[in-house]
DNA sequence: CGCACGATTGCAATCGTTTGCAATTTCGCT
DNA sequence: AGCGAAATTGCAAACGATTGCAATCGTGCG
């Protein structure tokens, strides 16, 4: 193809790409330029002044491709959302995006960019493979396990600097950064129970590892607790959930009155509908959510949820992911879940 | 740096990690296999599914450095976030947030990848510059003006593959997509004025352009009805902005009977503030937000606001950004709001 | 005045892949 | 069998910055 004149290289007769042209200028060799550049091996201070000059002039910038192929490293980190359970629940949905923006923080503070990469593994079987030996990232966080559990187990052993959000299991040999969702499901259930609810429903997927563990938590204190338990599965995708939720309520009219949503996205959703039918929350049923999402101060009533600190967890994951890069075999992050009593239950 | 054993080289005695290694073992030249690999070029059928399957067998990937250095171009796109006004404003701001999943989604369905910069102006004069000349990305699409306008529109001339979500103004020359502000201002205060709204106020920083535009259209509208209207002046960040609300409700109160808020997250909170006040709205007050965020339809009662499309927005930036990076010069693409008739106005 | 040593700088190989051009092989056809 | 065109493949020069090693310059000191 020839691009001869797609670039603007006309404004300036000779513009200053390499390197090497901002030798010629300064008179100097390629390799003064780089270390004078580069700004930590020796030069001498007039020379370097000179050749800052001319590169500021010139609006120069080393090209960072070749700068990374040469030192086989890039300054970047990539972050995977692997969509597993439900290709709908595109990257927009609220919890991993506040996550995201916390690691943007996190990260770009400590001087690395960001490749962002949302992949469907049923259409992409090795996606972690390529990500990881594209050589265009020095490590991998991986947000949310979804159902790669296994694959990222595979590649843990091999490939040092990567962290993943997600659930932590007895044994696993990947490092995890994550609230305990066994806790925090046992914290929904007993305030349930605490605040009288008896027939209670567990509203959300449990496919999730993440919120597998959750149900799990809520089952165990239901049974120690001699309280009758039952999953009402849900997709997360917001136009389905909806009318799903819907009919789960329908369903459910009158034989349960205490549920325990997956999310807070799920029991926001839940609440607006309870409101349509007016059931009065919590007098005639009881909610508890999951994740303390900005929203769930606001509705109404304020829901009553399970905190995940989400800013803690980015720092973690960045935190472990450096000093993963830097050669050390890190333990995971099992963050604690808080419950965040308010009125709707 | 000895950093001979950091790498797991030792597991597979010789790993295949370049091409040539490849090569050799196939007893081809690299050239061949670079071009059996890249697929696209003329390669004997059956020397292709030797060298494919020497490449899956030994789990080779094409160095993606390498490849981009001589190839010249990346296949990534550059997000920036400037966060000008407010630097509090993190990224986690639901809309950004928003935006930007949507814009995973369109760029990755195209094949590329994205590089994420979270950038403050204010600490780092030439973001754009370094950004577009890291030779790292091969276009940029810049999320929000914030205060860079004047910056970005001295890129512009030169440097073709730039698009920003943003406002357009009358002969600008870097291309935006966005929502047509000033419209939607209007939309807003004429839907108050007919509710029955007398004394309007606009809730939001006025300084961002997007919000000026919006409050600008509020008011051309104001003044043409000969209806009231002030700025009540508001920061981004949510902790700041309850205390801020909660102020200036305490100090219009009574006085003011229609607010436009900047922003929807701006009205969530101050439809919570005065819930606890006990000022019923729309009885006492009226509100119309801005945006459309997924919350919006869940609140009590539920939000009327002036719609952005975001999806749409997001898939406008991506075709014009494709587009330039093919050499066209592309116009503007300006998007109509559309007011959300609900209950709160 | 000559030598040695430290401070700078230049040289050239290297990172791993792509690609224009030329050499070689394969085939079809007469 | 022989010739030419078409199909494959090999060769080697890029892409642009980094860096170990060696060469050069300057200066202090005997």
């Amino acid at each position: 193809m020839a691009d001869s004149d797609t670039q603007p290289s006309v404004d300036k007769p000779n513009r200053v790409r390499t390197i090497t042209d901002l030798a010629k200028i300064a008179g100097v060799s390629p390799g003064t330029v780089s270390r004078a550049l580069s700004g930590n091996s020796l030069v001498n201070t007039k020379t370097r002044e000179k050749i800052e000059a001319i590169a500021r002039e010139h609006g120069f910038r080393p090209n960072q491709m070749a700068s990374k192929l040469r030192r086989q490293k890039t300054g970047v980190i990539g972050v995977a959302i692997p969509l597993g359970h439900d290709v709908r629940q595109q990257i927009s949905d609220t919890f991993f995006m506040t996550l995201l923006g916390h690691l943007a923080d996190e990260l770009t503070e400590r001087g690395f960019d960001i490749m962002l990469r949302r992949v469907i593994p049923a259409q992409d079987e090795d996606w972690l493979d390529r990500f990881i030996g594209s050589g265009m990232i020095d490590g991998v966080i991986v947000v949310g396990q979804s159902d790669q559990f296994d694959r990222i187990e595979d590649v843990a052993d091999g490939y040092l600097p990567m962290v993943v959000w997600g659930n932590h299991q007895e044994g696993q040999r990947h490092c995890v950064v994550g609230t305990n969702n066994r806790l925090g499901g046992k914290l929904a259930a007993e305030k349930l129970i605490a605040a009288g609810a008896r027939r209670l429903a567990f509203l959300g997927d449990t496919q999730p590892i993440e919120f597998a563990a959750r149900f799990a938590g809520a089952k165990e204190v239901a049974e120690k607790m001699g309280v009758s338990i039952r999953a009402l599965p849900t997709h997360l995708s917001r136009d389905q959930t909806s009318e799903e939720i819907a009919e789960h309520l329908s369903n459910i009219e009158g034989e349960i009155d205490g549920i325990f949503a997956a999310t807070d996205t799920i029991a926001v959703t839940c609440l607006k509908e309870l409101r349509d039918r007016n059931i009065n929350v919590p007098a005639q049923l009881k909610i508890v959510g999951f994740d303390d999402l900005p929203i769930s101060s606001q509705t109404v009533p304020p829901l009553t949820t399970v905190r995940q600190d989400i800013a803690a967890g980015a720092k973690g994951l960045a935190d472990l992911l450096l000093r993963r890069l830097a050669g050390e075999d890190t333990e995971s992050l099992v963050l604690p879940p808080h419950l965040i009593v308010r009125d709707s239950a």
